[in-house]
DNA sequence: CGCTCGATTGAAAACTGTCAAGATACGTGG
DNA sequence: CCACGTATCTTGACAGTTTTCAATCGAGCG
């Protein structure tokens, strides 16, 4: 995946679906993105707790962001795809009450509170895009915290096979005919609230009913309409159009 | 950390809590207490999808924030009480998502995108406090959505009025020993993702157990200690220090 | 008084989790 | 090349939790 022009990083990508974003505003973003660094499965990286030195952009790769609870299970309270910001609150506000963990390979863009403060300082409209970009992360945060609530495991599936279709299409990385996945059932099961026998069954239901198929690390939509219907799906809360940029 | 010459509010008395205010920034505070109203339950302060005008600060009475789902349910997503924020980010960003609606007879502060500015522009440090209430606050969003996901009733519905006693206690409205309570079974099962009987199935068997009563707009802690050891109530994402004020 | 709302309880049904056992794929060491 | 271990996916049977349906009771109110 090459980055060879200022267009290209699948933040930009985003925010531009929202936002008019002009070239000021698009080389101030690329310029946050100078600090390429790699990461891999299996450690954190950033462990609950631990105050935060740094925020992430994600440019490759999918991160979860997750609670452990004393008694040893485990909540994922988000995943993070291609151009989603790691950890940008607890960067500025010193805070930080969860883990990231890389569930692949991933390339990502280190951003300093400094940095951020100087970009929001020189282009304040990046400023508004990016905390625009924020407040949407926590409508689908309060959307998940209604799924977990009030629907079953099956819509409950089908809801976020949908959601998450709708944040790769944004960033090139998905269509209404399905998208790459590289979740397990268990990470699937620790972001839905389930089981991960649990999780085979109702995704068995699903590719039974003919409504969407995932396997081998791929999401096949089969009856877009039909699911969207079953999971109760209203995108509303991921089409907010843009904030009024004064 | 008393305060003489302001009359304290219940949001200052929170974020004193926290931060070291001074007087001018108590007194900006204040300021931004100008606008009284009244809302009664029954009706909608802010409907779903409304794109709203004015934030609230909550100074008596209770409000629940929800959502509706397209087959009818209702997930209540938090619950604010005196000294909390109702709308902060929409008034900022312009994007509503959810509803908000009076428990109780309330009494309110209005404030305008232009006050918080203004206040913002003239007491940074008073932003930087607002902010990070608000980052508390979605750290107690996500904590909800950890224990849809991940906790039985019984450790739901006892978190939960943990968690409710710590946030009053901090306005002073709540002891170790319990608090005044208005919300009906109902209004806790739309909270906690449960139905109404079970919740009032829960709520006696934590009675029988010596652990806690809820009964007539009162709760009564019995046994506070073993009471936070069955719901793995960490107030950790409660007590982060406050942000590094420069 | 009749009405509604909230709390309460019982019984049955539905959903989801746990336990157990295979199956498949993949990488590693022999 | 094969054997083995590990991780993931899959399925069945059973147990436990929670919901749904129904009914009762008390308090507040026109």
């Amino acid at each position: 995946m090459a980055m060879t022009s200022v267009q290209t990083s699948p933040l930009a990508r985003k925010l531009s679906a929202f936002v008019t974003m002009s070239d000021v505003e698009l080389a101030a973003l690329e310029h946050l993105h100078r600090r390429r660094r790699s990461f891999v499965p299996g450690r954190d990286m950033v462990h609950q707790g631990q105050s935060q030195q740094a925020a992430y952009i994600l440019l490759s790769g999918w991160v979860c962001s997750y609670k452990i609870q004393p008694d040893g299970t485990r909540q994922i309270v988000d995943f993070q795809v291609p151009g989603d910001f790691l950890g940008l609150r607890s960067v500025l506000l010193r805070t930080s009450d969860h883990s990231f963990e890389p569930i692949v390979n991933i390339e990502a863009a280190e951003v300093w509170a400094s940095d951020l403060l100087e970009a929001f300082a020189q282009t304040p409209r990046l400023a508004t895009a990016i905390l625009w970009a924020a407040s949407r992360d926590e409508a689908m945060l309060v959307e998940h915290l209604v799924g977990l609530g009030r629907r079953d495991a099956e819509a409950r599936l089908a809801h976020f096979l949908l959601e998450l279709g709708s944040r790769l299409t944004l960033v090139g990385m998905g269509s209404k005919e399905g998208y790459d996945c590289p979740l397990t059932q268990y990470q699937l099961a620790d972001g839905l609230g389930l089981s991960a026998v649990h999780v085979n069954r109702v995704l068995r239901q699903l590719r039974e009913d003919g409504l969407v198929t995932v396997r081998e690390g791929h999401v096949a939509f089969h009856d877009y309409g039909r699911l969207v219907e079953l999971a109760g799906f209203d995108p509303a809360y991921l089409d907010e159009t843009g904030p009024l940029l004064k």
